[in-house]
RNA sequence: GGGCCGUUAACUCAGUCGGUAGAGUAUCUGCCUUUUAAGCAGAGAGUCGCAGGUUCGAUCCCUGCACGGCCCA
C-alpha cells in the first residue's frame, strides 16, 4: 500500500494515469476500470487533484518507460476541499507562498528542497560540534536583562512574578556562565529575537548558533570556521565552490584575512587620517549619508564607514579582525594595543556571516566596559549594552580563557541554497496579519 | 520613515484611450483503454484589494488606506 497526494491526473474514460506525491517523491499510478472494478472505478473518478489516496498494486513500465504502479485497489484517505494551484506555473505569489507555506510545500519542489537542506545543515553542524567534544545546551529565551548583543529587545511581562522580561537578543552571557561552571565546550542553536526592521536579510526571530570553547582563541576559531563552512558546502552543494545569485563564491580554505583598519584602507580606499581623526571620520560618515550622533565613539563611526565602504565588497570569504574596543564590549583587548580587540567577523557575499572573539574574562575590565555602555545608553543609544551584575560576579569566580563565536543559521542557509531572501529559508516568516475572511 | 512597482476567477495572467470583464489551468457534464502541460465538446465560477472623489457612467482617472515586493534610510 502506497499513500500520497494526487498532484496530476490524466483520464481516458476507462483508464486513468495520475501521479501521487509523498515526502520521498512522486510516482505514477495506472488505474484501469477492468482491474479495480467498474463500481470502484466510478467512485475513483470523483477524486480530485489534491486528494490523498492509498493505492495497492504492482509495478510495471509503461510504453514510455516510466515506472508505474498498476492499481489493484484505490481508496480515498483524505479529501481536499480546496483546489491546488495551477500545475504548470505553480504557486508564484510570494505573499501566498509565505502565508500558506503548506501549499507552497505541496506544489513547489524548490521550497521543499530548501527546508530539507536547512535541516541537513543544522544536523551537520551538530555532528561537527559534537564530534569535537561540544555539548549542546539550552539557556533562557526570556531574560530579565537582555544581553550579549547590541539590539533592541522585545519586552514582555511575567504576571505571577510581576516582572518585566525580555526575549533574548543573544544567549552569549549565559553560555559563558557555563564556561565558569566548568562546561568547557558548549553550544546552542536556537532563536534570537530582535525588535528591528524586516528586510531580505532580517526576520525579527532568527536562528543563531553560538559556541564557546575554553582555552581557544580567535585564531583557532578562524580555522574551525573555515573547516565548518567548507565541509558544509561540500556536503550540501557538492563542492567548496558555490554559486550565490549568479556570483561564484569559493569557500576553499584558507580565506582572506585583513585587519579592520587594513580593510578600511585597502578595500574602503581610506587614508589613516580619514578614519583615525574623529572630526574627519564623522564628517565622512555624514557625507556618505549616514547620521552620526554628537557623542558617538570613534569606533562606531569607523564601523559605519566599514558598513558602507567595505562590507558590500566582501563577496569572497574574508575574515576581518581586530575590531575597535569601543564597539566590542565583550571581547578581550589585544595585548599590544588596547584600543582594539581580538575579535573577527566573517563576511561572504557582502554579508556578515559570523562574529567571534577571544572572550573577555577579566571581571574588572568587563565592569568598566559595561559602565561605558551604560553611559552611552544614558546618552541616548538605546541599543547599548546593559549592566549585568550577576555576569560580572560569574567572571569573578574565574572564567577560563575562551573563544566564542556566533553564526547566523538563516544567512548560512541562504548562502548554501542560493536564496535571495531570508523569508525563503524560514518556514513561517513574520508577516502582517491578513485582513481577510478566508 | 522615503521612493518605485504590484493587487482582476481557487492558480497563472490578459484587458478596458472611462460604457460593470477574458484566456489557460482547476472544478462540473459528455466522448475517449498507455498518458505525462493528454485531447475534443460544453457549463458554472469575479464586491477587477478597500474607502472616498471626478463623471450620465469608474475595474480603468484622482486622493487616501490596507497588504505584498524591490530599493534606500
Amino acid at each position: 500500500m502506497v499513500a500520497g497526494r494526487i498532484v496530476a491526473l490524466r483520464s481516458f474514460g476507462k483508464v486513468t494515469f495520475f501521479h501521487i506525491q509523498d515526502h520521498s517523491g512522486k510516482i505514477q499510478v495506472y488505474a484501469q476500470r477492468d482491474l479495480i472494478g467498474p463500481e470502484n472505478y466510478k467512485i475513483f473518478k470523483k477524486y480530485d487533484i489534491g486528494d490523498i489516496v492509498g493505492v495497492k498494486g504492482g509495478l510495471f513500465r509503461t510504453k514510455t518507460g516510466e515506472l508505474t504502479l498498476k492499481a489493484e485497489h484505490i481508496e480515498l484517505v483524505t479529501k481536499s476541499m480546496r483546489p491546488l494551484p495551477e500545475k504548470y506555473h505553480g504557486l508564484k505569489d510570494v505573499e501566498t507562498r509565505y502565508r500558506q507555506r503548506y501549499v507552497d510545500l505541496i506544489v513547489n519542489p524548490r521550497a521543499r528542497e530548501i527546508f530539507i537542506k536547512r535541516t541537513k545543515i543544522v544536523r551537520f553542524i551538530r555532528n561537527f560540534l559534537d564530534a569535537r567534544g561540544f555539548m549542546e545546551v539550552e539557556t533562557p529565551m526570556m531574560q530579565p536583562i537582555p544581553g550579549g548583543a547590541t539590539a533592541r529587545p522585545f519586552e514582555t511581562h511575567h504576571n505571577a512574578l510581576d516582572m518585566k522580561l525580555y526575549l533574548r537578543i543573544a544567549p552569549e552571557l549565559y553560555l559563558k556562565r557555563l564556561l565558569v561552571g566548568g562546561f568547557e565546550r558548549v553550544y546552542e542553536i536556537n532563536r534570537n529575537f530582535r525588535n528591528e526592521g524586516i528586510s531580505t536579510q532580517h526576520n525579527p526571530e532568527f536562528t543563531m548558533l553560538e559556541f564557546y570553547m575554553a582555552y581557544a582563541d580567535f585564531h583557532m576559531l578562524m580555522e574551525l570556521t573555515e573547516e565548518l563552512f567548507s565541509r558544509l558546502a561540500q556536503e550540501i552543494c557538492g563542492s567548496t565552490r558555490i554559486t550565490y545569485q549568479g556570483q561564484e563564491v569559493d569557500l576553499t580554505p584558507p580565506w582572506n584575512k585583513l585587519s579592520f583598519y587594513e580593510s578600511l584602507e585597502k578595500i574602503g580606499g581610506l587614508k589613516p587620517e580619514e578614519y583615525q581623526d574623529y572630526d574627519r571620520a564623522r564628517e565622512l560618515v555624514q557625507k556618505l549619508g549616514e547620521n552620526a550622533q554628537v557623542g558617538e565613539k570613534l569606533g562606531k563611526l569607523q564601523a559605519k564607514l566599514f558598513d558602507i565602504l567595505v562590507e558590500p565588497k566582501l563577496v569572497q570569504p574574508h575574515f576581518i579582525y581586530h575590531y575597535p574596543t569601543d564597539i566590542s564590549p565583550l571581547s578581550r583587548k589585544n595585548e599590544q594595543d588596547p584600543t582594539i580587540t581580538d575579535r573577527f567577523e566573517l563576511f561572504i557575499t557582502g554579508r556578515e556571516m559570523a562574529n567571534a572573539f577571544s572572550e573577555l574574562n577579566d571581571p574588572f575590565d568587563q565592569r568598566a566596559r559595561f559602565e561605558e555602555q551604560v553611559r552611552e545608553k544614558e546618552a541616548g543609544d538605546d541599543e547599548a549594552h546593559r549592566m549585568d551584575e550577576d555576569y560580572i560576579r560569574a567572571l569573578e569566580y574565574g572564567m577560563p580563557p575562551a573563544g566564542g563565536e556566533g553564526i547566523g543559521i538563516d544567512r548560512l542557509v541562504m548562502l548554501l541554497t542560493d536564496s535571495p531572501s531570508i523569508r525563503e529559508v524560514i518556514l513561517f516568516p513574520l508577516l502582517r496579519p491578513e485582513v481577510t475572511t478566508a
